[in-house]
DNA sequence: TCTTGTCGACTAGTCGACAAGTAGCACAAC
DNA sequence: GTTGTGCTACTTGTCGACTAGTCGACAAGA
């Protein structure tokens, strides 16, 4: 262990921050927390002894979010070298945004089928009001953006389809934190949420299918711009 | 550990199969294998000690490969009490054929679009002689079945799109081992194969649509059935 | 100056042992 | 006969120690 870990493990944790009994989920969601936030960037190391030291257990609990991270694609780990942040891959938020798309687009057409249940609507309408409030926020933007997609999603009978998607949206995640300060105006993806709930409570399919399609083409749109800016950040690999 | 576990332990693997150095992903790869082609059932137990013993290794790269498994969701762990093959479950069957619906129909459409590289054909093209020529084997008709959709998503450039595929596929998997000897006769998947290719062939996006969801709703059909049949390997909780 | 060998510090991978919780059974008390 | 009660054997969860492998610093030698 070098001599400076335990200062490395004070700067992320703040000093004196025990974290009693954090168990595998605790120390997952923390981990993929940083990493989604940037907090914990792109190439970062991330020692399993260290992390076993921040939270306070041994490393077997570690490893084990750590397995799960890898399996999410937000950590690769080089045997015998180190575990290491992704980088953001092009290639990857192609993907992402391939399954979004066909999978969001079909959850539109399924909502404009079966018509939007009470709660939903006012699911909806409490995740637009707060968009509204939290513009400036990064982060608390992101949660109120997700419960928008998250209550359409929950919403059409299908079990667990939100978790699917959540596994792909990581990749998005990290490059949405890496360009909502600075790019695309907010107010524009707010416009865009209107839209696609007017298209579903209208029952237009074809419209809820082009307002999904024009939503989530505004983060790729950014994607590659942000690629020429921080090349160590993302890689161009699409 | 019970009496009877190396017994046990050598009706799974063979007597005298001593499987040296088998890796984390040996082990994961061999237990997935186990549970989609039904040899392990839904329900089964799964002790670690158990697979550490038949695998030759301590119980550390076991656990790293049943939380794999645990993510795929097909085994559940019940802390202190063990470990499970999950059963069955028509959501989690209704929500892999939603996934699968939505992705393959826009792979299918994207196909239509690009058209086939010359590479994809001859994939597709081996993978239907094969499949004609495996009719009566599970197993093999499976694999050859997968080749076909895999050949497909392959070639549409986005890279590791099957991946995700592969993931909701699982479920599917085992149904699909329930009822391929029995209910769905493979000639008509092959000739529902054929009319994928056709359509795509022909860059007709509306008809290569119908015919994947044609075909992936084959699946589903047979489910619900097999539901009454077999309670206690499918959870009825649609 | 450049190469080569060695050593120490670090890494993930693995291991056996123990901790903590659960289920079932034998057996005593009523 | 019924009920309670502990014992025992099992489970997963966690732990510290050890292995093999990687990397970088640094010194010896050509």
């Amino acid at each position: 262990m070098p001599s400076n870990m335990r200062e490395q493990v004070e700067r992320l944790s703040g000093p004196g921050a025990s974290l009693p009994s954090a168990t595998v989920r605790g120390i997952h969601s923390q981990i993929r927390h940083d990493i989604v936030t940037l907090r914990l960037k792109p190439g970062a190391r991330l020692s399993e002894n260290e992390l076993a030291l921040r939270f306070g257990t041994s490393r077997a609990p570690v490893r084990e979010a750590l397995i799960r991270l890898v399996e999410e694609g937000l950590i690769d780990v080089q045997p015998q070298r180190g575990s290491f942040v992704s980088r953001i891959s092009l290639a990857a938020m192609q993907r992402a945004r391939f399954v979004r798309e066909s999978l969001e687009v079909a959850i539109a057409r399924r909502a404009t089928e079966r018509g939007l249940s009470q709660e939903a609507q006012d699911r909806i309408a409490a995740a637009l009001e707060e968009q509204e409030r939290v513009q400036t926020d990064p982060e608390l933007f992101t949660a109120a953006d997700d419960a928008f997609h998250r209550a359409l999603a929950d919403d059409i009978g299908i079990a667990q389809i939100w978790a699917v998607l959540e596994r792909e949206k990581s990749q998005f995640d990290r490059v949405r934190f890496l360009s909502l300060p600075v790019i695309t105006p907010v107010s524009a993806l707010i416009t865009q949420h209107r839209n696609i709930l007017t298209a579903v409570l209208e029952r237009d399919p074809a419209a809820a299918e082009a307002a999904i399609r024009v939503h989530l083409s505004e983060v790729l749109k950014s994607a590659e711009a942000l690629a020429a800016e921080y090349p160590d950040l993302i890689l161009d690999d699409a």
